[in-house]
DNA sequence: TCGCCGGCTGCGCAGAGTGCACAAACTGTT
DNA sequence: AACAGTTTGTGCACTCTGCGCAGCCGGCGA
């Protein structure tokens, strides 16, 4: 479907805007008047840009990344959740999960009503207390954990937003 | 081993250190002077919180936070990757990774030498091109995968920080 | 072809925030 | 009692932000 040669229709950022992520990402504190000066546009121009983007969502939050490891929890775990199926969907598992501080991230996955969580622990003996935790819900049947034992790739988004502008140079 | 009870040693944030990244967390763009005036302590002390806290590692970033799907990529997939045993360990294979803009986390996991990595996709046509691409690689022997139907808890940390200024009351 | 319109540009202004230094007070420790 | 480390209040010079303005340009419809 869609376009089949080029025209990309309205792509959600441009050439302009792919610049100026990519900076904010590489040099943050680099404000709205360094990227002028490093893009050699004008001030405004990157403003507006940066609102647009805002508004969008394309900039979901300018709030810093706190690296839970260097708060004392340094053992990383994904957990895929077998979830009794029942009226009322997956909501009731979620607000058992959002109470539970060492849940950092929870997607519903395709499969047989799962959910796949991302768990942090001070160690493995903690890690154990959190699954416990994550467990002691009437709707969780089974849960079978994976630990992350070293981070390759961390959360980066950088490499993407390069793609995007190399495809709209 | 350590201190059976009480004694919690030097723990690597503080209640003040909780309560600046929680004002920061909720309310980015409240700067150093906001954040004194919000919590009622002097700036300098601010600074020196937020120097060290940047030293630690505990804030890893201060850029801002992109949203892939509204870049244009909304469809989210895990991959475990099956990887084939052989000296050199599992570095050829991140770095095969590393080259797909797509790929956005890449974990070493527990198990037979497998890796588990967060890869996105305009829709999911797309999403089978990555994925083809991921598998395209010599020490891939297999890759089972899980897309992501809903995002439930994204990439929260914040009731983990609330969590520790609770226990360092 | 002409005229409109949205985006980009360059400028200046007032206000706020930042980085940095200093000396004083307070903590727990030796 | 003396000590070092941390926190605090204060001041200054500098920079950046947010905002409005007028002028310029290219695309689009009349």
């Amino acid at each position: 479907m869609s376009s089949p040669a080029g025209a990309a229709a309205r792509p959600p950022v441009d050439a302009l805007d792919c610049r100026i992520l990519l900076l904010l990402l590489t040099e943050p504190g680099v404000g709205v008047l360094g990227a002028s000066r490093r893009l050699g546009v004008a001030r405004g121009t990157i403003q507006a840009r940066l609102d647009r983007l805002q508004r969008t969502g394309v900039l979901r939050s300018m709030a810093p990344d706190v690296d839970p490891a260097a708060l004392g929890y340094p053992v990383t775990a994904f957990c895929t959740l077998e979830i009794r199926q029942g009226r009322g969907g997956h909501s009731p598992v979620v607000e058992h999960l959002a109470a539970i501080p060492e849940v950092l991230e929870a997607h519903t996955i395709t499969g047989s009503g799962d959910v796949l969580i991302r768990i942090v622990g001070r160690d493995n003996a903690d890690l154990q207390r959190v699954i416990d935790r994550v467990v002691d819900d009437a709707h969780v049947t089974r849960a079978s954990t994976v630990i992350s034992l070293a981070t390759r790739l961390d959360h980066r988004t950088i490499p993407l937003v390069e793609h995007l502008l190399d495809a709209s140079s």
